[in-house]
DNA sequence: TTAGGTATACCGACTAGTGAATATACACAA
DNA sequence: TTGTGTATATTCACTAGTCGGTATACCTAA
């Protein structure tokens, strides 16, 4: 039985997460992914039963970095919660202006699998989005914002928006409008009123 | 020269709807899908040049269909701009749960295409949000609502976030979260005020 | 000696795309 | 009416290469 916490593991998830972000899951072979990490197929074959298994642990090694990513945005903006929750959205289109963005790994593989519902990495994601909304809520709340949950989910689901319709249109004029949206959001639930 | 109106050509667009959308442009061979069309490969290639011109021609065929099914929609709710907007989601949360469904085509490819951003597919997937934007802002414009271009962008966000998350979570409540959002920002904008 | 880890070499199935031949239909001249 | 030429449309058989996954053997450290 193979190590989980072995380093050529972990070489082997670096390399993979590198190409499967890049190209997506789907145009990255197995032998590619082997060959990045610099060992042979057979050898990563001992450490993953099967790509699919790779593919969930790539997506599984991005759940903390990337949550971490957003909260620290969030904590490090100054103001109320409109103004923390709009610094999200600017350093976000601020990262998609880097040419190697590819938008968010979670969603692009979910929407590759997406007639395979249940498959394993398309779970990671449903934690890690899961995580996200979670901790998005709690750090409303903090701030003595209305309904956050109802207010997270709404400012996920712009986020994801700018996500996807980045790929399409490349234009971070998206990302901001989203960040005005959801500082719109925010405020509705600052004032109290039911707008 | 192949006639771009033939039986034959829209025999094999037709087939490739429907392959492509139920299992995603890359799971798809060429050879499935002169399967499903009835005929052979070498037909195929005759009638488009390579398999990046089939998958632009499947989703150039999907853009009026797609627009005509939510401008119906919109038309067809009773009410006021806000409840029309909100009609829209109610209708994609009713069609989200039939078994079939399997997100947005459009942003399903460009996730699929996220490495190859000049693709022609990707183009018609951008030309086609657009058309909806621009018909959004239209429609909005119509009822009196302010800012329709601003408006209509967040909207357009909010529905690519929902088609995108569905394809993670497979839960229609978000599609509703997304439509009770997008009446409170089409109020923000009724009301007059900066919310 | 034993077990974890790695390498070489290979498997059958599938991939996008093509060469060459042929079927079909219509135009026009004898 | 018949024969010939031409453009469109279609098929069979094939290429060269890639895919995920594996059988077998080897090396090294405990």
């Amino acid at each position: 039985m193979p190590d989980t916490q072995s380093p050529t593991r972990k070489r082997i998830v670096d390399a993979a997460t590198r190409l499967f972000y890049a190209e997506g899951i789907g145009r990255v072979s197995v032998d590619a992914v082997a060959e990045e990490a610099g060992l042979t197929k057979r050898t990563l074959y001992y450490h993953f039963k099967s790509k699919d298994d790779l593919i969930a642990a790539y997506l599984d090694g991005r759940d903390q970095p990337n949550l971490r990513r957003m909260a620290g945005w969030f904590d490090a903006a100054e103001g109320g919660a409109d103004r923390k929750v709009e610094a999200i959205f600017t350093n976000l289109a601020r990262s998609a202006r880097h040419p190697k963005w590819k938008g968010c790994g979670f969603l692009r593989t979910a929407a590759e699998l997406a007639s395979m519902p249940g498959h394993p990495a398309v779970k990671v994601g449903a934690r890690h989005k899961l995580n996200f909304e979670t901790w998005l809520a709690g750090a409303l709340s903090d701030h003595g914002v209305g309904e956050p949950p109802a207010l997270a989910r709404e400012i996920v689901l712009l986020i994801d928006g700018c996500f996807s319709i980045m790929l399409i249109h490349r234009n971070p004029d998206y990302i901001e409008a989203a960040g005005r949206a959801a500082a719109t959001l925010v405020r509705a639930r600052i004032s109290g009123s039911q707008v």
